[in-house]
DNA sequence: GCTTGACAACTTACACTGTAAGGTTCATCT
DNA sequence: AGATGAACCTTACAGTGTAAGTTGTCAAGC
């Protein structure tokens, strides 16, 4: 009330939606380790506890973090090739899952189940069923794509191009003296080159696929 | 020295090897995430930081594991034909990551740089320049193939077979009537599909480098 | 046998984490 | 005006990694 008026309470002010915004901000800028309830709260102006009125904990807010990624990700029409539909199916989730970086390799070890993402998933292995390959040979080309997609996925995000982990490191010239083919692979593993590795792996899975299918339909009734 | 010995400071009882031996106990027991400092010193018998005088830090004792891990991972002989060679690789370092399944997804987000793994890592990618591909697609082969790899070992040892991590779950009525493709292709997602899961991808991605190899060849002047 | 010194293990303490439990404030409705 | 309940805050606890300092023990030198 009086001059002092520092501790406006600004009632209403949180909401879920904001919440979320914020917390990618601080995943962002403090590291997927880094985040914190109270840094959080810190970002938002408010206490920590303040947050779980709209979240019951921490991992609720996680799970309606991975869900809002999810839904962003676009299942292509039906009416293309299929081979064009596979493709955009998997760059759409590799999109969606390095939207926020740092989130990203929470995704990739995420066992999803809520509605949103259980749609997302129905939707993508329906994508490969389309393919033609039967119930079994689809389900595990979806989950060797996934593969790939996971391993990706992680590189970009929490890969090689953002330094060691290791505590003991090794200099460049032992790099080069030592572990030459190291040295020399490494040159193509920024992130200058993280699509065009990306997209050759993806169009050789395509290849095999597509090849795989054909073998199938060759010798259905071989066990 | 009386009757309550309970007490003996058994001098010299800690080694790097014992600490790393119950590391890996505590960890399959607890779970990465649920490992700690404390836990170790209970299950060696002794203080937390007791551990301090043999690794300086936590993260010196996790280097000091994927360092074990890896330093298992045999290279195959070089007499072998090239793709059998690349096949024993990519199964050696999936059997090797996933011999503690818990430590696993460390390993696969450990951005590997002290000696004794990149002296593996320098092997294994020497064996994908063995193949002929040239040092750029080589080195990206090996790159995709790490992808394959990563994601493989992550399903395996911290995936769907584990249950849900969404803490808002789905009934399996209504994962076989709202999302039924996710349901039939979950029935091949457990732990005694994970063999010819893999082998299916290994395979495909086998036949796929051989054939970009060819096409390389074929067309050498092509940019 | 005694002292000395170094090493290995322990004790304490600090800053941080998620969150349970309960308290406070305030907009809205009757 | 009084009640209600949502929204937010305060406090507290058990857990984390680890810095700093302390203690116990054993081997070597005299």
């Amino acid at each position: 009330m009086d001059a002092s008026g520092k501790k406006k309470r600004t009632r209403g002010k949180l909401s879920r939606e904001m919440i979320e915004d914020a917390a990618f901000e601080v995943m962002e800028r403090e590291g997927l380790s880094g985040f914190s309830m109270r840094k959080l709260a810190a970002r938002l102006g408010c206490e920590a506890m303040s947050i779980y009125h709209h979240f019951p904990s921490q991992a609720h807010l996680y799970e309606a973090l991975v869900d809002r990624q999810m839904s962003g990700l676009v299942i292509p029409d039906d009416s293309r090739p299929w081979r064009e539909r596979a493709r955009i199916g998997m760059q759409e989730f590799r999109r969606v899952a390095t939207e926020h970086p740092a989130f990203a390799p929470f995704i990739v070890v995420y066992r999803m189940n809520s509605p949103p993402c259980l749609a997302k998933l129905n939707a993508i292995i329906g994508l490969f069923e389309d393919g033609g390959f039967g119930p079994e040979l689809s389900a595990r080309l979806f989950r060797a794509a996934s593969y790939y997609l996971m391993g990706a996925i992680l590189d970009e995000t929490a890969g090689y191009a953002k330094g060691p982990s290791a505590v003991t490191t090794v200099s460049n010239e032992e790099l080069a003296r030592d572990y030459p083919n190291v040295m020399k692979a490494g040159a193509y593993f920024g992130p200058a080159g993280f699509d065009k590795t990306f997209e050759l792996g993806l169009e050789m899975f395509l290849d095999e696929m597509e090849r795989v299918r054909e073998a199938a339909r060759d010798e259905p009734a071989k066990k």
